[in-house]
DNA sequence: TTGAAAGCGCTAACAA
DNA sequence: TTGTTAGCGCTTTCAA
């Protein structure tokens, strides 16, 4: 690859110059000309490890995420990625596989790549961000808070719960059972709550402990909770669904035994992209990932360029499709 | 951030030996210890951009593909990353969103930033490796095969149409229509070569050409092809789908027209991941996705580690898992 | 506006 | 086995 000094030596300048005709510094008309004719003609590309090297940072961001097959994470990368290229950096999808240890190995590569900052969904509230924050560098969490003092972007969680739940009440379910992600994490255990009291507050007098099962966040989890509800000596007639994919699970199991919904009421906290289902069967509560990943790499982007305004928490609305469907 | 010199002050070595320690170089036991406690007592992490400049190479692979919200994709990176990582290596994914141009801005920031080699899902067969190339690191080509003289994984497209046609005709279907990619890309025209020579050996009087439709590959192009096959005077009764993403359109449509598989029958070349629909109700012709990014990032490696044997196309076989449904 | 020169942190000859 | 030293390609002060 040409150099900066080959296209110096062609250009009939210095280095000094070709680096300042890249970087919108001063230069006469005529040798950006000449510069820009002597690039062309070498092929030139700067080299951006030479040039992070130097100034101690690059134009990539890292985004962590626990599961790069859930299309909510993937649908999030993609609205970082808009909103990052819109500004000339590029992204780094990172797959932490919902396992601290290897999410702060990308941590520390992006520590070691100068990376300008990180975007992460935390993959437990295990996750330490202490080597990263003492580089200065920016950091926003998404999806799930952390105890640090950074910027963070959430889903309202509760009212999710919630708005699913007594969806499926005005639709005439009774027993109505939630299948959620592990307990420990906060935004699993805040949909929780929101099924709990929209319960409640109907059906004070239902067992709501027995109905609740939490599982992994993924469509395997769903399955296996779902099999385990209808087992119960006095089955649910309903579910909300903590995710999207154990939407999923629930909803394939149900299908295998001939309950398709709406014979059996399903509710969905999160968007199904490629559900083959009736759009009116399920209800569905969207949650605004894309949203969240432009919001998040705006927010970093704006700390990148230097914002030091208190960390500031965003919470995304959700919003409901109810399913179209009553209770026959 | 510590660096080298810290270290070394530290540990009352030169440089050099703290670089040896970090590079497995002979280094006498006790000066291995004291590097590695200064190491730690500085939380010194490498810096890897001053690495790759010096090396000329960085430990990272691109792994440039169309569509990150594609199941099989992000199916693919996952193969191609734990391959990778069990090396060392990290992968940066990039997001051609199927645009040549930017594809060729990600092979750009491979270049600049050292990276030691290449996995693309070709977006088009415009897609220019001439000055990736032209800088020798090995580039490997998946999903889809280029015009260049570099190894390739491909799916057997043409056997996988043959398949999920045959199916069909066993289920009983007559007039079976196909929705596919774009016919300017291979894999799709291959995968319609398949159907179109299945169907004419056992309807030989039919008109292929009517039944047939090429759509882009994605949820919104089966759903546009299937309302127009399902409005033709003469509709089919069963359909192929040339990937996962048409195959979830096209049964959207059906479904919400009453018409749920196996009513309507239904193969699709590609996994449904997400899939609520009983598994007996579709043909599914399964793509190795996973197992073509182990084989890709396999081979990659190889070639960063010097291979130079002559460059290898690999194919992998489909399975086939019949829909149990016989038309009624 | 321009050029000379130093140095970002690391590795790899070369010498000892 | 170890240390010294010269750069990898770029940016950025400083001086002209």
């Amino acid at each position: 690859m040409a150099t900066i000094y080959d296209v110096a030596e062609l250009a009939g300048v210095s280095p000094a110059t070709v680096s300042r005709v890249f970087n919108g510094a001063s230069v006469s008309a005529a040798k950006v000309v000449a510069v820009r004719d002597a690039a062309k003609q070498l092929k030139f590309t700067p080299n951006r490890t030479a040039r992070s090297l130097r100034r101690q940072s690059s134009e990539v961001i890292a985004l962590v995420i626990p599961d790069i097959e859930n299309p909510y994470f993937t649908e999030m990368a993609r609205g970082v990625e808009d909103v990052a290229s819109e500004a000339g950096y590029s992204v780094v999808l990172c797959n932490s596989d919902s396992q601290v240890d290897k999410e702060s190995t990308y941590l520390q590569i992006a520590i070691a790549e100068n990376m300008s900052g990180v975007i992460i969904a935390p993959a437990s509230d295990q996750t330490s961000l202490d080597s990263i924050l003492s580089t200065g560098r920016p950091v926003v969490a998404v999806d799930r808070g952390v105890s640090y003092d950074i910027d963070g972007v959430v889903m309202e969680n509760r009212s999710a719960g919630t708005s699913a739940t007594k969806d499926l009440i005005r639709a005439g379910y009774k027993r109505i059972a939630y299948i959620g992600g592990p307990e420990s994490i906060d935004t699993a255990a805040e949909r929780a709550a929101g099924w709990r009291s929209a319960l409640a507050a109907v059906f004070p007098a239902l067992n709501a402990a027995e109905l609740a099962r939490f599982a992994t966040f993924r469509v395997e989890g769903g399955r296996e909770a779902m099999e385990e509800l209808l087992a119960l000596p006095e089955p649910p007639d309903a579910v909300v669904a903590g995710n999207n994919l154990i939407g999923v699970g629930a909803i394939q199991v149900l299908t295998e035994k001939g309950l398709t919904p709406p014979r059996f009421g399903v509710a969905v906290i999160g968007s199904l992209p490629f559900t083959t289902l009736s759009p009116t069967a399920v209800t569905v509560v969207r949650l605004p990932a894309r949203h969240m990943g432009v919001t998040a790499a705006r927010m970093l982007l704006e700390r990148i360029g230097g914002d030091t305004q208190p960390a500031r928490t965003v919470v995304l609305r959700n919003e409901i499709q109810p399913a179209s469907a009553i209770r026959s």
